[in-house]
DNA sequence: GGGACATTGTACGAAACAGTTAGTTTAGTC
DNA sequence: GACTAAACTAACTGTTTCGTACAATGTCCC
């Protein structure tokens, strides 16, 4: 009987060492996602993600091939996950005006529980967008995002409480503008302004601004409020 | 006489060594502001910039004591520019609504116009303002943003055509997120829906949707167009 | 015409860094 | 219980990169 039983984990011996390919994939992916998002792709560090992992730098390579597959995949994920998270949002049976406006309260509200995925979107913005080309996996999943508000705007149209000729794409763009730009410019627009912008109360007021903004833009001028 | 004439440039001798500098301080933080906003603070090269530099690397860290006091300052030039360029638009003797209409056209197109600057905020608010915080310079020269727009709305207000009760920051914020996400997530975006956000005719029906939200948002339900 | 100070060039060092080599261990198969 | 592919480890390599030591040259003023 040497030292080195096999049964792992067994109250036997000693479990030197478990194999969990998948846990170990999605540990180092978890890990390796906080690190990119919080500084970049040329400011994160192998050796500190490494170091973070329950498992080694070797295994980076092993799965990931190098520091830019890895990055690679922390992009495809933090797609994935807002998307998967978006997608389940349903506006199906309400009337148009306040489908639209829970759609980009979710979005603002979604948009800020994610700063990781806001995070990430700007860094691939810094290198031109270069490694979302390489992946078609992204492109997809984008997709429905305009399905569900060409819906809602076309329902609008034909019920006579939006104005037509708007392009569901550009609608996207602007809710989208106005729901990013509050988490990715906080800190420099709070600091300039000597304002937190992410305090409850200032999230309230921005929220309600943006939802009334896209409102009043898509809206005919009878189906509004009078001021 | 020995070769080392004293006059320099004169028609004379060898001109050896032209001291100048002001011309080397502005010559290397053009190219570093240039490297930053091209590859972010990690991934700008202290050496790339001293080459590309008509100076050497050791004057780097003689007039910027290293590298992220050449971002600071790179950083701080990047706004000044820009305010300075802002600060020329005059809207005063203009109707309110078409002094609004004027000021997000401007903005619009002065941020698609300086991409350096918007990726220089992209940058630094990956980097969680920290050296924004450094920076007394910066802070100083946006107040006057808003003393812009606070004028234009308040005058939109008096005369009725605007509907009280709104913050000149917050539009101000709303202004900025519809025309930097133009700028900033161009890349991405373009790339996701498979269509080119720069060119000029989306540039164009961009802008026009953009000038027509603000209207929309501000002007009272009176002073709206019929659609 | 020399001293004080500002400006610039060259070469180098030390640490950080991405990626690799050369293996060992595990889990399931025959 | 021997064999094999997959999963995993530790230590190493070569390069990149920031920053500096040291020396030289220019300007200004007396």
């Amino acid at each position: 009987m040497t030292k080195k039983i096999k049964r792992n984990g067994k109250p036997d011996g000693t479990p030197t060492r478990v194999q969990d390919p998948e846990g170990t994939r999605r540990d180092i992916l978890e890990v390796a996602s906080k690190e990119f998002a919080l500084n970049g792709l040329s400011g994160a560090r192998i050796d500190e993600i490494a170091a973070r992992t329950k498992s080694s730098k070797r295994m980076i390579y092993y799965y990931f091939g190098g520091k830019e597959g890895l990055y690679l995949q922390a992009l495809e994920n933090a797609y994935r996950m807002v998307r998967e998270g978006e997608a389940k949002l349903d506006t199906e049976g309400m009337a148009p005006v306040d489908a639209l406006k829970r759609l980009v309260e979710f979005t603002f509200n979604h948009h800020h529980q994610h700063e990781e995925f806001i995070r990430m979107v700007m860094i691939e913005n810094i290198h031109h967008g270069q490694y979302l080309d390489r992946s078609e996996a992204i492109r997809d999943l984008n997709v429905t995002a305009i399905d569900h508000i060409a819906g809602i705007y076309g329902r609008g149209v034909a019920g006579g409480v939006f104005r037509g000729g708007l392009d569901p794409v550009e609608l996207h763009w602007q809710i989208s503008a106005l729901c990013f730009f509050n988490v990715s410019n906080r800190r420099t627009f709070s600091k300039i302004f000597g304002r937190d912008f992410g305090s409850p109360e200032a999230l309230d007021s921005l929220r309600r601004n943006v939802v009334d903004m896209v409102l009043r833009f898509v809206s005919t001028r009878d189906a509004l409020p009078q001021d």
